[in-house]
DNA sequence: TCAATACTTGAATAACGGTTCATATGAGAG
DNA sequence: CTCTCATATGAACCGTTATTCAAGTATTGA
C-alpha cells in the first residue's frame, strides 16, 4: 500500500503544466500502475501490434506448429519467422519443442492469450454488425 | 504500427517453403482473419504499445480529462500529449468536448476499455503473485 | 484591441523496428 | 564423412514513429 501524502497535488504550477481538476488527478495517479509494469504491459501490447506476429499467435491459438508452418500460415518467410518467434521467446509468449530438425513452437502465455481470444472475438463481433467489408477467405 | 497489404500466402510447393502438418495449416488459414481485420486488430494492439499513450488512456479510464491534466498525468509534455491524442482520436479510441478554451478528452471505444481492464487486472495479478518488483509511487 | 491562456499543428531530428540477405548451426540421410 | 534440410542468427537497410521546438488558432479577460 502506498500512503500517498497526495492531499496537496497543486506542487507542480512551477513549470508549464497547470493542473485544472486536482482531485481527479489525484485520484488517478494513485491508481496508475508504476513504471515498470506499464513498461511491460505496452511491450506486450507491441508484440501483437504486428500483423505477422499477430498471425503467428492466432496460428498457435489451437495448438504447436513447426516454423515452416508457421512460415506458411503467417505468410512471412521463413528467416522472418524465425526471428519474430526468437523475439515472443525472449518475452516468454511462446515456447520451444525440439524434435529432430523440427522446432515446434507453442503459446505460452495466459495473458496473451486471453488478449487474442478477446480480439478474435471483436472482429467477429464487429463482422457480424458491420458486415460492409467483403472478405474472400479462399478455401 | 503500420497499413500493410501483405497476404500473399498461396499453397505452392513450388517455393521454398513447405508444408509439414497440412491438415492443421488448412484449418488455421481458414480460421485466421482477414488481411483488413488483422491490420485493424494490430493498429489497436499498435496504440496500447507505447507506455505514454497507455497512461493517457489509463487515466481516461475513470471518466474525461482536459490536456493539461492529461500531460500531468502520463508524464508527456503538452505537445506530446496532444499529439498522443489527434492519433488516438484518428483511430477513434478517444473522443473530445470543448469547453471554452479547453478540451475535455475521454475514452471512446468498448474495446479498448476492455484490453485496458484486462490488462490492469493482469499487472495487479501478477503484483499480488510476484511481488518481488519494488513499486515507489512518487508522492 | 491587446495579451494571455489552452490547445493544435508542422517540420525536423533521432531512435526504433521489421525485413532481407547471407551465413551459421545442427540433425538426419546416403 | 558429406550433403541436404530445418531453423537460427548477424548485419544492413529502410520505413515508421515519438519527441521537441517553434509557430499557429481560438477563446477569454483586461
Amino acid at each position: 500500500m502506498k500512503a500517498s501524502s497526495s492531499n496537496q497535488v497543486t506542487d507542480l504550477e512551477s513549470c508549464s503544466t497547470r493542473v485544472v481538476n486536482a482531485e481527479r488527478v489525484a485520484v488517478v495517479r494513485s491508481r496508475m500502475p508504476g513504471d515498470g509494469d506499464l513498461t511491460d504491459t505496452a511491450d506486450v501490447f507491441g508484440l501483437l501490434s504486428d500483423p505477422g506476429r499477430l498471425r503467428l499467435l492466432l496460428a498457435l491459438l489451437e495448438g504447436e506448429l513447426c516454423v515452416c508452418d508457421l512460415a506458411v500460415v503467417s505468410g512471412l518467410s521463413e528467416s522472418a519467422t524465425s526471428h519474430a518467434l526468437r523475439l515472443l521467446r525472449a518475452h516468454r509468449v511462446v515456447s520451444v519443442r525440439r524434435a529432430g530438425r523440427m522446432a515446434y513452437y507453442r503459446l505460452d502465455d495466459a495473458h496473451v492469450r486471453m488478449l487474442l481470444d478477446l480480439a478474435v472475438a471483436h472482429t467477429e463481433h464487429t463482422q457480424a454488425i458491420h458486415p460492409e467489408r467483403d472478405e474472400p477467405q479462399q478455401a
